[in-house]
DNA sequence: CTGCATCCGCGATGATACTG
DNA sequence: CAGTATCATCGCGGATGCAG
């Protein structure tokens, strides 16, 4: 039982902040690409569609603040950055891994019933 | 398996639309209020802290339009409204209520990676 | 290659007032 | 009670240029 303070929904809950991590437009997309394995920045760009050079860093650096995201820069000419998550954000890995397959799975269904709204609400 | 065509992280692929449902600032929120049980509008505002009414109409419609949310509004004087899940939408019960509680569980670790992440990085 | 700095437009969001 | 309408703003996010 989570004591009843600790309220997700309360917005001046800290877990409300943690919350919010989770629902910015590409944190969860960079979650769910670095599932499991270790991308390079250049990888990651190339592996998530339409996102920009700014909002990948930024991105990046947020999860990395948050302890989710673990940066490893080598040294090197051409610079190689790795990025890969650490055990927290692997603590993650099942929601995210779910929250995937149910996009794909009930995409059909969302589908339809906006098809259905959007004509039952036209005349 | 999943067909590879299915990808989550193409911007193009529909599936992606389904997820950008989940990642909006509200609509956890109002999914996760709603599970399992009948909420009335004025309840929903009340139980989710800091949503104004204009947000909190326009997540509603949009989760309707989606068909993750059930809306029945009664001909009566004053007026009642009452929201629910749809099966659809209670099919994202396990997920959404995961996601809270990871965010519970794992909210010291985020707040210490976070203090961390400031120290090391303000000299 | 891997970023950071800057400018800037526009859409999302919030506050307020009003209605059935 | 359950919204709708309107307006003002604020920050997201894209584009570009530059640096190590």
């Amino acid at each position: 039982m989570t004591a009843p303070s600790l309220n997700v929904l309360s917005q001046h809950c800290p877990s409300h902040r943690v919350l919010e991590m989770v629902t910015g437009k590409w944190s969860v997309l960079v979650l769910y690409a670095l599932r499991g394995r270790t991308l390079r920045y250049s990888e990651l760009e190339g592996t998530i569609g339409g996102i920009s050079q700014k909002m990948l860093t930024q991105t990046l650096r947020e999860l990395e603040r948050n302890g989710l995201v673990e940066r490893t820069a080598y040294p090197v000419v051409p610079p190689r950055t790795e990025y890969r998550l650490s055990p927290l954000g692997e603590s993650l890995n099942r929601i995210v891994t779910d929250l995937g397959l149910w996009a794909q799975d009930h995409m059909p269904a969302v589908l339809a019933a906006r098809q259905d709204y959007d004509r039952r609400h036209s005349k």
